[in-house]
DNA sequence: GTAATCCCTAGTAAATTGATAGGAATAATA
DNA sequence: TATTATTCCTATCAATTTACTAGGGATTAC
């Protein structure tokens, strides 16, 4: 299941890429837009700042703003930013890699052959997909 | 993450496909040669027996065994039964479809449109892969 | 200086995961 | 029939993760 601060996260990312002055974007109104619990929002997007996707001001008139064109911004950091390693198991991660305790020998783990498969396609999917795609109508 | 629920289910059916003979297979001996707590291997089993996946002989000389041919037996079937559905947002699940509620229009939203590919491609490796494959060495 | 905003830490209730415990039911066999 | 080996079933539980909430600090525009 992709978890609610995936969903939020893309959702507000969305929304700024979507907004075309170049002011940044308050927290309120993207929570109130898109129905997601402020505080909660205000988090994600802290988080997203911090991954260097998001770029932000304080005080009035403050708010957030992408820090790259949204072309720029590949599926592929932005999910593993939210929603951590794409490949379901850890050992055959390739940022997160880690081997398996019980298996002597990933060549004939079955488990292993299926999801380097899924990982493969589902990083197809994010390596060409950007925030443009998504936030074309 | 994929559970360990699934992993373990994905490799005692291995285990069980590779078995040469038509005896039925005790959990103990999978447990043991997997490397996977007996108890939780038990009811795991008994979950794909329930799917029509698995049939089981009790008492003494009892165990389970395959109820088609590892090359019948798809990735999607197993999947589903051990992790549930395969998309990552109900809202594109084509066996478990759920509205978002907050959603207005789907065509409009950017997570719909990006789940709805990495659903695809999943399903594409889960719909061509076979227990045959997992069980090739 | 005041209002509006992001920033940061901490906490928390509910759900899920990954088991374990204990025994009932069933089947083979001596 | 008694014994043993197995699956079957229900209940429980600790740890982790998820989806928030609370409270206030820091910063900026006006």
């Amino acid at each position: 299941m992709l978890s609610k601060k995936t969903k939020y996260g893309l959702k507000a990312l969305t929304y700024i890429a979507r907004s075309k002055d170049d002011m940044p974007v308050r927290v309120s109104v993207i929570a109130k837009s898109e129905q997601i619990p402020q505080k909660f929002l205000e988090s994600i997007l802290l988080t997203l700042r911090k991954a260097g996707i998001l770029g932000s001001k304080k005080g009035k008139h403050g708010g957030y703003y992408l820090r790259n064109e949204p072309s720029e911004i590949k599926m592929t950091d932005v999910m593993r930013v939210l929603e951590g390693p794409i490949a379901m198991v850890p050992c055959v991660s390739l940022n997160y890699y880690e081997k398996c305790d019980d298996c002597p020998d990933e060549n004939l783990c079955s488990v292993h052959k299926l999801m380097i498969q899924v990982r493969d396609n589902t990083l197809s999917v994010f390596r060409n997909t950007t925030l443009e795609d998504l936030s074309n109508e």
